[in-house]
DNA sequence: CATACTTCAGTGGTCATACCAGTGGCGAAT
DNA sequence: ATTCGCCACTGGTATGACCACTGAAGTATG
């Protein structure tokens, strides 16, 4: 009855390298940023091939522990933890996630988010946090330059929080709900509202209240979602597909 | 500063199978559980190498969209979406992920999933959560069945709550506690207890009161990681756990 | 001398081909 | 009719050659 079948064995050698360069990290062999020896070096030290060496690669890269630059190396990753941005949105063309959904998983997560920085943030934190509110009422006219900077400070709450794993899930969450985000703000009338909101938000952590900071996180993500509901029945969308593709590569015809 | 740098390019070639497969996904020309076509046609259709086209298989069998199975087929997932398992096993590996982190982590995840089904729970949710909690209670003299049902107790809240991705996210988040886990229900003696814990979650969703049912699950789980946190440190672990922490950081010492 | 351009070595990306390794069904032997 | 084994089909691995990108050393030019 056991249902423990390997659905996805990976394969023994994929497997083997995903192990061994596993096995590197841990140890410490391996540090963040550091490069990873060449492919055509490192298959033949692990006596595999090079194409399975860059199978057990790619499957890394595909979780954001390796990233690779054409031409210059593999590297392990060193910034925060974050998983592969494209795959809950990939997902979600799969599954049939809905918008609603993923507002409030992203409501939830935030939301603590803001409630553990509040409970430790440290010094370091509220400086930055500060800087963004103001740069922020710095770029109430611009939307685009807004949004970088309301990005960043939804993305040093999750740093402040102390939870790396709490703040990968909500970045992958929050990224796939980026693009709808980005058509919002450039409509977006009430960046001042926005603004003085953040504001709120950063006072409630630096002052430590927990229950406060999640309170107003949960009205600021309430107030977001229902705008951008309205934007998206305003104007229904012109491109559902955003893929990216510098051609048209057309030729659709599979079969 | 903006920094959208493409960190993962994902080679053109990955990225057009991956683009293409996803789109027919988002057409419906692929439904869950349906099987692709053979690498050798699959990648003459599109006009790429087999390699190019198992790399961008791979890409998608990795975070769990495809299904490989070696001398059948490749098949579209049909199950409840969810991402691979050793995600973040492995980025803990890197990251250095504390125990207390994954717990607050599915604590903050499994509650609000527990209230949320309380909302929308149907009766077949709650025949099937009664009949895990019955389960639980037959077994509660052998821990490692006991286990499979208190999995499928959660599991099935998790469908219950009808947001899919918070689901997929927990079941992440838990699946790498699973290694310990199953240990320290080897050892537990309080499964009792456990069983009557899960008899009032059930009841409270059933009722469907979600503040309470929130909060028992929130006392459940710390219930369990004390009793795991005793376990760890009264039976240091022979093999080497999921999660190691390195030099840098560390409160708990690990080796 | 300073600057801009070219060259080139090294790295990852793609390809083609042959062969290895599980699966499952069809057909022959019993 | 049942069983056993072959074999075609699927994915997995191995080679080796070549393409594309990057960065730096080397060279030509002002």
């Amino acid at each position: 009855m056991a249902e423990n079948k390997r659905v996805n064995p990976d394969s023994h050698r994929t497997m083997q390298v995903v192990n061994h360069i596993r096995s590197l990290l841990e140890s410490g062999a391996l540090q963040p940023g550091e490069k990873i020896p060449s492919e055509r070096d490192f298959a033949r030290s692990l006596k595999v091939s090079r194409a399975s060496l860059r199978t057990g690669i790619n499957y890394l890269a595909a979780m954001g522990v390796l990233k690779v630059r054409h031409g210059v190396g593999t590297f392990v990753a060193d910034g925060p933890a974050e998983f592969d941005k494209a795959s809950l949105s990939i997902m979600g063309a799969l599954h049939g996630f809905q918008p609603w959904q993923m507002f409030e998983a992203r409501l939830i997560l935030e939301s603590h988010l803001a409630g553990l920085a509040a409970e430790r943030s440290r010094p370091e934190h509220y400086t930055a946090l500060s800087e963004e509110v103001v740069e922020m009422f710095a770029a109430i006219d611009c939307p685009s330059e807004y949004l970088v900077h309301d990005v960043l400070f939804h993305r040093i709450i999750s740093q402040a929080s102390g939870n790396p794993i709490l703040a990968a899930l909500m970045e992958t969450v929050s990224s796939a709900l980026y693009e709808d985000r980005r058509k919002t703000v450039e409509h977006s009338q009430d960046l001042r509202e926005s603004a003085e909101m953040h504001r709120a938000i950063y006072r409630a952590i630096r002052a430590g209240k927990a229950s406060e900071a999640r309170r107003l996180m949960e009205q600021h993500l309430h107030l977001a979602e229902s705008a951008q509901d309205k934007e998206r029945a305003a104007a229904p969308v012109s491109e559902p597909s955003p893929v990216r593709s510098r051609k048209a590569s057309a030729g659709t015809k599979s079969k």
